[in-house]
DNA sequence: ACATTTGATATGTAGAACATATCTACATTA
DNA sequence: TAATGTAGATATGTTCTACATATCAAATGT
């Protein structure tokens, strides 16, 4: 049966090249070898020699490495593993703003799946002082200022701010990885649209509101947002 | 103020080698010039040249890029820019588990907000299908069943198939990534917990609930996990 | 005991050479 | 004429050698 597209029946043969293969192989050394950070690692051309390859392609693999965090390397010391910072290297990917019109929709979906999620951690971790800070960033909108440019900035220091007071610093930064992709759709709209629920809102139910009222509220105030999500967004889509 | 980490204000003095800054040169180049996946970029003499460095050195940039995927190259043809597989670069630092702790729980807690935060993408794209195999899945589940490896396995087919269900791929393979996260935190605990509301349960809401239920049932299928968390879980660590 | 010098060593960089795949163009054959 | 086969040209892939540079360790000098 022939379903009309060759590309999943006959996928593209790529060619995996040394440096490629070289790097596979010091991934799986240093699982199996079950290295922690600070151990020490052969030399290069220790390990150039034991693959049969030149040292050229293992600095290749190396550097790879090396770019993501997971060792480090000084003169004549050698080099060790160490601790990749996890979001560092997804921002790398992220940064240049080639992602496809689908992976970036399916991005801002997550974005909003985050935000709703973020109650109970919110309320959990909110102090005092968090909640008058985020007040403070809150009363800086005025409904009648017209300028875009300041609309953007203070809508992500608003929920900047959300995030960070989760106390969780992973999540912080992962929102901060997300923001040119929610920044970047959010530009398309011609016409600001506020919801029904405003900051000041969801900060009044952070001082004495529930999780439950919270989540409603938010889900509210991000509520065109959800409402222009497509039920079956993912189809194949034609050229 | 010394805030008890000295990590941040003195930070590590980084010597930036040649190949590091070639890679950010190449980075401002495909974005000043906003390139586009399929457009070419000069040859790898070319750039070495204009740089005033040694072939090998751009070949070692070149290879990161390529490593995750923002450019490709053929033989003869020359190098064009990709679009990178955002997921992809992720898994390639989560894999090996070197992670330290605080981002391991960090990642958990994340894992824990994507979750509640499904619901309105679950309730806006659920099938009569994808509730049926779900059902089968949680059928296969029995209070009783005690082996560990086995319950282990339900719980990740379970949740696994709910991200599917959202017909966001990217979430999916997110939630794929941090997998091995989850499952090692879950494998320290030396009793199995079961929560209060089971799989069946959030089936059920599924079929004839509200988004608001479904929240609140899976809030209470994790209420062990959230019981845990601690109210300022990120202070400095002691060794 | 302390400072200085002097190798030794592992990574960083450079340059040249060859291997390999593939595009282009041309020639061959049915 | 169209499909197939052959022959260069070219950009990436790979190897090799040599040297630069930082830094550890031991020897030396005061």
């Amino acid at each position: 049966m022939y379903t009309g597209r060759l590309g999943k029946e006959l996928e593209r043969i790529t060619h995996k090249t040394m440096a490629d293969i070289v790097e596979i192989r010091l991934r799986e050394y240093l699982k199996n070898k079950a290295l922690k950070p600070g151990d020490a690692l052969p030399k290069e051309t220790e390990i150039a020699e034991s693959l049969g390859v030149s040292r050229n392609v293992v600095r290749e693999a190396l550097s790879r490495l090396r770019m993501l965090g997971m060792i480090e390397s000084r003169k004549r010391r050698g080099m060790i593993v160490a601790s990749p910072d996890i979001m560092g290297s997804f921002e790398r990917v992220l940064d240049p703003m080639f992602i496809d019109e689908t992976t970036l929709q399916e991005i801002f979906e997550l974005r909003l799946v985050l935000e709703i999620g973020l109650a109970d951690l919110l309320f959990l971790r909110k102090t005092e002082a968090d909640i008058e800070a985020l007040e403070k960033i809150a009363k800086k909108q005025k409904p009648t200022t017209g300028q875009h440019a300041f609309r953007i900035k203070n809508e992500i220091d608003f929920h900047g701010k959300l995030y960070q007071m989760t106390g969780n610093h992973t999540l912080r930064r992962f929102q901060d990885m997300l923001l040119p992709v929610f920044g970047y759709l959010v530009s398309l709209e011609k016409v600001p649209i506020i919801g029904k629920v405003s900051h000041l809102d969801l900060v009044n139910i952070l001082k004495d509101g529930t999780k439950e009222e919270f989540r409603q509220g938010m889900l509210l105030h991000l509520e065109h947002h959800f409402n222009k999500l497509r039920p079956h967004p993912h189809l194949p889509i034609k050229k």
